[in-house]
DNA sequence: TCTGGGGTCCTGTCGCCA
DNA sequence: TCTGTGGCGACAGGACCC
């Protein structure tokens, strides 16, 4: 083998990580969702005693109800812990950094490694090594992980889903072929739902197949994309682990699906200064100014709209991303119109002008966008409160004005 | 009955401009 | 001056992932 690639992958994360926290949840079956109540209600992870209890299969991403009628009523329901994730993932991200130097955070509960030139300090090949991981992270971390070993990032993370919880599978050339080939087409890391049924009109139904597949007529049908799918199925993706550089950040974005469907502009405008905020908080963090602005909406009938504006000067102020999310929502959704979702997004990235601007702000002028990309200095001085004192420690005043709206909001969301 | 949130990449269309 | 063309950026949206 080449390449060592491996990839770690926390097994139903988050039910783990609460475990991990609560000893009362050790070994108990434990589903993690949203609060139905403010229209949250989806499930995040579920733990292997729960799925082992349930009547059918019960996935992220089902509605909490649907999930409930399948589940007994001795399971836990618990409601996300994000900074404990967050903490977790570190937690197992410093044990792999003992390993190798060289590890990519692919999401909060995976991460690749390469291993090449490093399995002989663990034993000498790489499930011996695999094998020592895996205990650490137990050992220190207290969840299991499932390890996928191959000689690609795509090898791995087959390699990774084969066995759960809590595998440690390595796949050679000839194992890919023996175990991957005969499996669906849409186990295949990249395949979707959408393209699943259009690969089925082409008479591919499983991942060997779609390797033998004619490259000219997988591009005529799927573009530049058909070509990378039969690589995928092959197994030859030659994608090298990278450490993550937090100037890759190509977009931040912010959501929220609203409590109660909302009309009133004047509370759909307050979701969006809370969004923007939280967005030009984040931004200015990664010392990034922004010049694209996306605004989302979704309807009450589940439309979703989204819409961007591009400004004539890259800017990281709260005030331009708000203004120009207002000015989107007032194109897109009539006056009122009720909402379901609204988000807000920046992308398009530059770094911000080095002299922030000496001009004065007023904190209560929100209509009108800087007219330069420098920063404004309301909000270096808030990023500064809240970074000493934590994120409520100061807000604006107009957006103290509608309790129970806005996300994360005073009294009603919590 | 109920349908979250955050991110990346790609494609197609359209308008502008040389 | 008019027309065709190609490049490019902006924009909208689809698909996928966890």
């Amino acid at each position: 083998m080449d390449r060592i690639i491996s990839l770690i992958d926390g097994n139903c994360f988050f039910a783990s990580c609460l475990q991990a926290a609560h000893p009362h949840l050790q070994g108990r079956p434990v589903v993690v969702a949203g609060d139905p109540a403010v229209r949250h209600g989806v499930i995040l992870a579920v733990s292997y005693e729960a799925r082992r209890l349930a009547k059918g299969p019960v996935r992220a991403g089902m509605p909490l109800g649907q999930a409930r009628r399948l589940l007994p009523p001795e399971v836990n329901i618990c409601p996300p812990d994000h900074a404990l994730f967050s903490a977790y993932s570190d937690r197992m991200h410093a044990v792999l950094q003992r390993f190798s130097p060289l590890n990519e955070r692919a999401s909060v509960d995976e991460v690749y490694a390469d291993w090449t030139g490093c399995t002989h300090l663990f034993g000498g090949d790489p499930v011996s090594m695999a094998k020592q991981v895996k205990q650490a992270i137990r050992d220190e971390v207290k969840i299991p992980v499932s390890v996928g070993i191959g000689r690609s990032k795509i090898v791995a993370k087959v390699a990774a889903e084969l066995v759960k919880p809590d595998g440690l599978t390595c796949l050679t050339p000839d194992t890919w072929v023996e175990r991957v080939y005969p499996l669906p087409v849409g186990d295949l890391y990249g395949v979707g739902p959408k393209t699943v049924p259009k690969l089925h009109r082409l008479g591919i139904y499983t991942v060997g197949e779609l390797a033998a597949a004619d490259p000219g007529q997988l591009l005529r049908h799927f573009g530049i994309y058909g070509p990378h799918l039969r690589t995928a199925a092959r197994g030859e993706d030659t994608d090298p682990v990278r450490e993550h550089q937090p100037d890759e950040t190509k977009s931040v974005s912010h959501a929220t699906t609203l409590p109660k469907d909302v009309a009133d502009r004047g509370a759909q405008r307050l979701v969006l200064l809370e969004l923007a905020d939280q967005v030009g908080k984040r931004l200015r963090a990664l010392g990034f100014a922004a010049r694209t602005v996306t605004f989302q909406v979704r309807f009450p009938t589940f439309e979703t709209v989204m819409r961007s504006r591009t400004l004539p000067v890259a800017s990281d102020s709260t005030d331009a991303i708000y203004a120009t999310a207002c000015r989107l929502l007032e194109e897109n959704v009539a006056p009122g119109q009720a909402v379901r979702l609204l988000g807000v997004g920046v992308s398009n990235f530059a770094r911000p002008e080095a002299t922030p601007a000496p001009k004065q702000l007023t904190l209560f002028d929100l209509e009108q966008p800087p007219q330069t990309g420098k920063r404004p200095a309301v909000d270096e001085a808030m990023d500064r409160i809240r970074a000493k004192f934590g994120d409520r420690a100061i807000v604006r005043v107009s957006q103290m004005e509608s309790p129970g709206i806005a996300p994360h909001g005073w009294g009603a969301f919590k």
